[in-house]
DNA sequence: TGTACATCAGTGAACGCGCGTTCACTGATGTAC
DNA sequence: TGTACATCAGTGAACGCGCGTTCACTGATGTAC
């Protein structure tokens, strides 16, 4: 795949830095570093940083959404199944790619959103949560309350994991799974 | 206020510039430039910027709690009156301190779990959620599945909203607010 | 088929920037006697 | 009460570092004629 477009390289190298070394040691040098080109090379691709960024996001709602579709299809075709896929999908993600998850929802967003390629990558995987979510009747008056709800918990559940900050709350051993938290929620489908 | 220590004051500083500029401008230089002070001289206090930022992050949970508990008491006693009030004041905290919230909850954390003024503040906020849950009965057989659920819910909606991640998820107006989707669990207190 | 020219990705050197850190110093404060 | 001394917080200059960016350049590729 030497023909791969430097653009392409560099995002690569980019993902794997992240993965690698973390937030941090993501710059335009590393990457550049990284695929064997020199550090004024990425500059003819990426407006910047964040540019680079932008397109590292990208690639990772891509990954992020592969993987909860393959979790989806290995599930019980059930709403139920269908659901707890998509959810076992987005937490094993979180955790194979922590620092990539972590850009992802970065808050503090030195990211583009109107970039054409992020808005279609992440509409995507939005796009699986919210059909997983459709069979079943909204938890409030709210027509998108139970996607909310989901989603919520299954990405609240993911960053607390990700910072340990629920290891306070573990009396004896490990935390419930998302699988059993959405089990206790009893969700109700459409009649 | 002038006999406060400099370490006090160099925290104070980082919580202005956390919330004015973001984390990005966090820097040991800017808050001891805020402070009127040479930027060698924070060397005395901390061991480096994580050092500070520790110190900051304990301060940040002291404020958390603050704001959960103010919440809480102008709630109904009642159990959902009474969780509904702390993750009221969850959501507020996150909204009104966007920058330090997103810190507190670093993935990436560079910061020193051990500290003990650490340890005591997020403690602290902790035992609130925690208290407020224990009227509950678990929702799976996990005991602390019922804060673990609610933890999970109201960060990742608070998560959510900061990134601006919902607005995808938005049909039409706001999404649903915190208390609507407590609501909506028809959490079962013990008998 | 051959020639002149335009385009453009990548080079390598250089730039300025803000950062954390170091270090000899100063001057105030407290303590021993 | 007074003197000598230790402590220590803050100073200001200097350091090296990695960063993004700029810029003249080279060399390959494609195109017009």
């Amino acid at each position: 795949m030497t023909q791969d477009t430097l653009r392409t390289r560099l995002i690569t190298a980019g993902l794997e830095i992240l993965q690698e070394n973390g937030l941090n040691a993501l710059t335009l040098r590393a990457c550049a570093a990284r695929v064997g080109v020199s550090h004024a090379a990425p500059a003819h691709h990426f407006s910047g940083l964040s540019g680079l960024i932008t397109g590292i996001i990208a690639k990772g709602f891509t990954q992020f959404a592969d993987t909860m579709e393959e979790d989806r299809k290995a599930a019980p075709p059930t709403p139920l199944g269908q659901v707890t896929g998509i959810c076992t999908g987005y937490m094993r993600f979180s955790k194979e790619h922590p620092a990539l998850f972590a850009l992802m929802f970065n808050t503090s967003g030195e990211i583009d959103k109107t970039d054409p390629e992020f808005a279609a990558t992440s509409a995507r995987a939005y796009g699986l949560l919210h059909d997983a979510c459709a069979p079943y009747l909204p938890v409030t008056e709210h027509p998108n309350a139970t996607e909310v709800l989901v989603w919520s918990l299954v990405h609240g559940l993911a960053t607390l994991q990700l910072g340990e900050s629920l290891k306070v709350a573990e009396d004896n051993g490990n935390p419930p799974t998302i699988e059993e938290l959405l089990n206790g929620l009893s969700l109700k489908v459409h009649p």
